[in-house]
DNA sequence: CGAAATCTTGAACAACCTCAATCGGCGTGG
DNA sequence: CCACGCCGATTGAGGTTGTTCAAGATTTCG
């Protein structure tokens, strides 16, 4: 965390602080720092992730507008958060009192981590970037355009593969015609039912 | 659940009933019934799993003595349990307001669940397996001779690989001085230091 | 407009999978 | 008691998929 947001958070006691504001990049906590606060995406996206002894990153989920992360409670930050692109962000204090509220959104990460552990150790390559794109269209307003929040790299750490093989398995969902691409963040839809045929 | 179990636990409206039993192989809950239980192990094993449309079954977690699992709160299984060897269960009310007692195990589970995702996502077989050794050990009584609970088949199926692949792993890590084997199922940690150098 | 970053494409290689045979323990029955 | 069959685990050979390394195309931004 940021000496200037940690700052604007500790000056709001309240149980959600003003908004947050975090440049493309910048860390929002670190692997290993105390968990004191929960965060909600006002607007912007937010990845997990951690680097590996091998140097190789691994993001284990994003979070976009809406989206609840970094519920660790009594632990140590499991993982590093991380904002893509200008991103705003709700924090609230992690007071034992507010379990009812926090036991849904922890089971909504709980199932959300169990997907994509069939995503990621079972599916191919075109697989496994089909199934990210639906579920990237499942969480936006406009299910069918949209544009993706982060780069190549990004989805490539996610999906445990490498930029080369995204991108290849991005060509040829565009050459199937199952989706169309504007611009390489800009992605719309063309036929879900294709799309998700190749989901296996 | 079978028809004898669901009629024991039926019987007991307290938050704990006593242990049901299940023999190896028994389903203890199947994917999208409604939960209604939450679960703990006494004894023996269990693994939660999805048979993806393409045929494979992919197993999401197992469950060893003590732990909890089966917490979802207010949706379908998005899994099916299953008994790995025979296997003692208690059973707990899913009711709203235990959530202080549950959201620890909720977390646990989260925790647990990311980890696994580092391990399936970027790890050779290798790392996975010798990964996959080092957590059961660490999970167990004796941290350096224990019982694989499970066969090869479902650490394939956990890990992500095949049995084959599974085998090899173990070969290696045999070979290396690192584990020594006692039967298929028996494991003795001859070097824990080079076992986790297979980690990467 | 130009430079840097991001994305795409290509070719050779390595890792894992598939298919197949073999090994080993264990229970049954001759 | 031993032979047989079964099931799980291991080992081997060849094919597929994704990675690696490298080059080129496109986009972004100062």
């Amino acid at each position: 965390m940021t000496a200037a947001i940690a700052i604007a958070m500790r000056t709001d006691k309240q149980e959600v602080s003003p908004l947050a504001i975090f440049a493309n990049g910048q860390t929002i906590y670190s692997d290993g720092e105390k968990c004191d606060w929960a965060y909600r995406v006002a607007f912007g996206a937010v990845s997990l992730y951690r680097v590996l002894a091998c140097g190789r990153r691994q993001i284990v989920s994003f979070h976009l507008a809406g989206e609840w992360f970094g519920i660790e409670q009594g632990r140590r930050r499991q993982f590093t958060a991380e904002a893509i692109g200008p991103t705003g962000i709700l924090c609230a204090n992690l007071a034992a009192d507010q379990c009812s509220a926090l036991l849904p959104a922890v089971l909504d990460a709980l199932w959300s981590a169990r997907e994509h552990q069939l995503v990621i150790s079972r599916q191919s390559s075109h697989e496994r970037v089909a199934a990210f794109l639906l579920e990237i269209s499942e969480r936006t307003q406009d299910k069918r355009r949209f544009d993706l929040p982060m780069p190549r790299a990004d989805i490539a750490d996610y999906l445990g593969l490498t930029i080369e093989s995204v991108s290849r398995a991005i060509t040829r969902l565009k050459c199937s015609n199952a989706i169309r691409l504007v611009g390489p963040r800009g992605v719309e839809i063309l036929d879900r039912d294709r799309l998700r045929s190749f989901c296996d």
